[in-house]
RNA sequence: GUGGCCGUAGCUCAGUUGGUUAGAGCGCCAGGUUGUGGCCCUGGAGGUCGGGGGUUCGAGUCCCCUCGGUCACCCCA
């Protein structure tokens, strides 16, 4: 095959799927402007520091899914496998008033094997809100991604929440769970026998039987968190009561990414039976600014996947996200110029209209017409022009009604009646309303 | 990175122990209607059977390699 295709783990979004991705992303964009977040746009690759650093040499995403390359200049840059890392150095860089708080759409790269709702590149929609370490802003932006779920009308959800600690109670913890782990080595499973001491962390959410086993007797974390950390979890989720989002705890919830303090949260699709059921998730993130190079400052955000959330959409049979179909269709017999200005001129009038090409039979118009979606067709020929009029046809079963003769031949509640050039506007609106 | 399953028209698939010019449905295009879509009828276009090599008189069918898809592990959106 000498065609080219789209490489590997990458998908062309088309058709159906793209009304419904577009559906989607204005969505969020509603729900962003009831917030009130600004957008931010920044560059979807970067130095490859900025990774590193912001979302952790040890995390998985940085030392084996990171797409890396040097430019012609001899740089290091590495594609972004996420948003938080970018949006935060942009802060670092501009340092905009605080609170910052904004939203993003990006397309994310991470060289993984493909699977169901997994690919090389997806596109993440995302929100993050600087400057404050207050929970009320956890709450907000927590209550914010469910209110976009509820929007989008996605009913089967579970929220995971957990709380990673901060600066004094972390690295405690971590000790204590090394020293743990320390003494049941030898039960581990043989990948984390080698490496429960890298990161002690990971072993909690280990699925193998022999760790699960040992996990299950660890000291906690959230019996290990200090006092400011304890109140602050607890600030969060009472705030999600107050709001009405359930919530579950989850003692597992350990996010791959490293620059995670306090909560961490996730939305999974329980209505999604692949492996893949996380829809977004995102928490806290207080050292993020200062290991980016700029002044402390907190931050909580979170990112979700658009193929997801089209997935767990189909799996909850939400057919109606709105498809972007045009109202009127222009069917033109004079040549093809005639609908060129006619449709200039509903769309002017903010009437979403298409139009066939190629000097096509009406035959051919009307049955593209039908295709189309449209509710209506505005049909031009001859007749038409040389009475100075347009003729407006029914695409559904239902009958023209407003102004305007009905066809002389097929009487009252006819599905097609002819109007005055001039009248086109207020027939066509009066027709739609 | 590891493993299971699968690659025949735009889509969903059929193709008998290897045997002539590879089929169907849907979709698309045209006609049946001197200006009328949806339903129906008729016709048409569209395939180097993922690619390469091998076995054979002969390969969509058998063997090897390769590329791609899909699902799972790992991890994550």
């Amino acid at each position: 095959m000498s065609a080219f295709k789209a490489p590997i783990g990458t998908r062309d979004v088309l058709g159906e799927e793209g009304a419904r991705f577009a559906a989607v992303v204005s969505r969020f964009g509603r729900t962003v402007g009831l917030f009130g977040y600004e957008l931010v746009v920044s560059p979807m690759f970067e130095d490859v520091g900025v990774f590193r650093r912001g979302v952790g040499e040890e995390s998985e995403v940085v030392t084996k899914e990171m797409y890396v390359f040097e430019d012609k200049g001899g740089r290091s840059l590495a594609l972004r496998p996420e948003g938080t890392a970018s949006v935060v150095r942009a802060y670092v860089q501009h340092r905009p008033p605080l609170p910052w708080r904004c939203w993003y759409l990006t397309p994310a790269f991470r060289y993984e094997h493909p699977q169901a709702g997994r690919y090389r590149q997806h596109h993440q929609l995302g929100a993050e809100a600087l400057g404050s370490a207050d929970p009320e802003l956890d709450v907000e932006v927590i209550g914010l991604l469910a209110t976009f779920y509820r929007a989008l009308g996605l009913r089967r959800l579970e929220l995971k929440l957990s709380s990673m600690g901060d600066g004094a109670c972390m690295p405690a913890y971590r000790a204590l769970l090394a020293g743990y782990l320390e003494s049941r080595s030898a039960e581990l499973c043989a990948e984390h026998r080698l490496r429960y001491s890298r990161n002690p962390l990971r072993v909690l959410d280990c699925k193998k039987p022999e760790c699960r086993l040992v996990a299950e007797a660890a000291p906690r974390l959230a019996d290990a968190l200090c006092g400011p950390c304890r109140d602050h979890f607890g600030r969060v989720t009472s705030g999600l009561d107050a709001l009405g989002i359930p919530w579950r705890h989850d003692h597992t919830l350990v996010r791959g990414l490293d620059y995670y303090t306090r909560t961490t949260f996730e939305f999974a699709a329980t209505a999604l039976d692949s492996a893949q059921n996380g829809l977004g998730g995102g928490g806290r993130y207080d050292g993020l600014a200062e290991a980016l190079g700029g002044p402390p400052t907190p931050g909580i955000g979170f990112g979700t996947g658009v193929e997801r959330i089209l997935l767990a959409c189909e799996a909850e049979e939400l057919a109606d996200l709105g498809t972007g179909v045009p109202q009127v269709f222009v069917v033109d017999l004079l040549g093809g110029r005639a609908a060129t200005l006619l449709a200039d001129e509903l769309r002017r009038a903010g009437v979403s209209t298409t139009r066939a090409f190629d000097d096509r039979s009406l035959k051919a118009q009307l049955r593209q017409a039908d295709r189309s979606g449209a509710r209506l067709a505005v049909i031009v020929g001859p007749d038409e022009e040389a009475t100075g009029t347009v003729t407006l046809r029914s695409l559904r079963r239902d009958s023209v009604a407003g102004p305007g003769e009905a066809d002389a031949a097929e009487g009252p509640g006819a599905e097609q009646r002819r109007v005055g050039r001039q009248d086109l506007l207020a027939a066509v609106s009066g027709w739609l309303r």
